[in-house]
DNA sequence: TGTACATCAGTGAACGCGCGTTCACTGATGTAC
DNA sequence: TGTACATCAGTGAACGCGCGTTCACTGATGTAC
């Protein structure tokens, strides 16, 4: 978590700000969201806890950056899947999806983080976190707004068509992060299953 | 929340079970599901906070108790609605989007509560939740099959389609509950727009 | 190049808080005689 | 009908825990001369 390259013992950290952000998504990915103490990212980055207030306000800041964090690779890790398809705007739509839907499956606590009430709640807060989002979101929109020109969906307000596609496929995560599918015996390998039929759904549903 | 009939004053209480998770379900409401905490249903029921130990094994307990409830109301208000639209499979199919999104929306906190992982990841633990929970699923179920049925629907397996119909209207329920759709500006009265068209998506994506 | 100094990143002990849970108890209740 | 008793629902004080945050401090750092 230190870059080994500044030696160690130093007193002075040289960039604790990420070391901290860095520890807290090692902490959340190994422990789990509800692990994510101030206690645990510094003891984690090797520093006291109290060192952390000279890099964040509060603990929703240190969230907000992280879930910052988490929103720029999905974006990125979005972006150079469906980059591939760009001659084939229904398949990037199809691959976006699983895009998503294994980056939530794989980072079952870290999607949790990155869609956590507390800095959800104040967007004007948290600027950087709310600009990541939106640019994830926007990737969306093009998409949809790609495949609508193509003519393989129908005409629509795109950014409401995104935000129910968006609905449809966080909302199989959270059934799933929350243990609901524990009702209907889902197994792990079924649910990508479903989450194939989820996009198909919307496809014919949003298909001209 | 004691049932005025039984007279006031009483040592032993009569039904403290039912008057506790009664009170648990008015805290929900009123103060969210964060500040449902023993004391707080203690207060409001008017013992002390011990006492909810001779009635729940724990904190969970009640939880999953209130939950049942939670999941009760749900399945008989959507059994009433839906009713009307015997012989119209597709209305009834709207229809019981609508209510259930109307209930998460109207019941905020207490959908919160309904969905919490605790309980959830001890299926049998709680196994009158699991009913509960069950019975509003296959009720959902029923409605899709009816669909099927009258050739508004497709053929296909009616679980695996209810499970996408629901995670659609789940995820946007969250969505809004943990505030994402204020980074999009999306008021109150447009999130039952869109929630009519994620219904219109659907039925569009499940037609024959 | 060496010294004095201001800056400020990180320390570590302590604070107050609210939580779920425990436990020895009290006293209302229904039952047996 | 009245008494003795076992049961057990509810009491209230206390426990330990982990949390976010504060605060006076220390000592490494870069800069000015």
């Amino acid at each position: 978590m230190t870059d080994p390259a500044m030696g160690p013992k130093k007193y002075h950290h040289g960039d604790l700000r990420y070391a901290l952000i860095q520890a807290g998504i090692e902490i959340v990915r190994e422990q789990g969201a509800h692990n994510l103490t101030l206690r645990s990212v510094g003891t984690k980055a090797g520093v006291s806890r109290s060192a952390l207030y000279r890099h964040f306000s509060c603990k929703d800041a240190l969230l907000a950056a992280i879930a910052e964090k988490g929103f720029k690779i999905l974006y990125e890790t979005t972006k150079q899947s469906i980059d591939q398809f760009r001659d084939r705007p229904l398949e990037a739509f199809r691959e976006s999806g699983r895009v998503y839907f294994r980056f939530a499956m794989t980072e079952r606590e870290y999607y949790r983080v990155m869609f956590n009430e507390a800095c959800a709640l104040n967007p004007e807060k948290y600027p950087e976190l709310h600009a990541a989002g939106m640019q994830t979101f926007n990737q969306l929109i093009e998409t949809i707004e790609t495949c609508q020109s193509s003519g393989d969906f129908r005409a629509g307000d795109a950014q409401q068509i995104g935000l129910q596609v968006w609905s449809a496929v966080h909302g199989l995560t959270m059934l799933q992060l929350d243990g609901q599918l524990r009702f209907l015996d889902i197994t792990p390998e079924q649910i990508f299953h479903i989450g194939e039929g989820v996009t198909e759904m919307m496809v014919r549903g949003l298909s001209a």
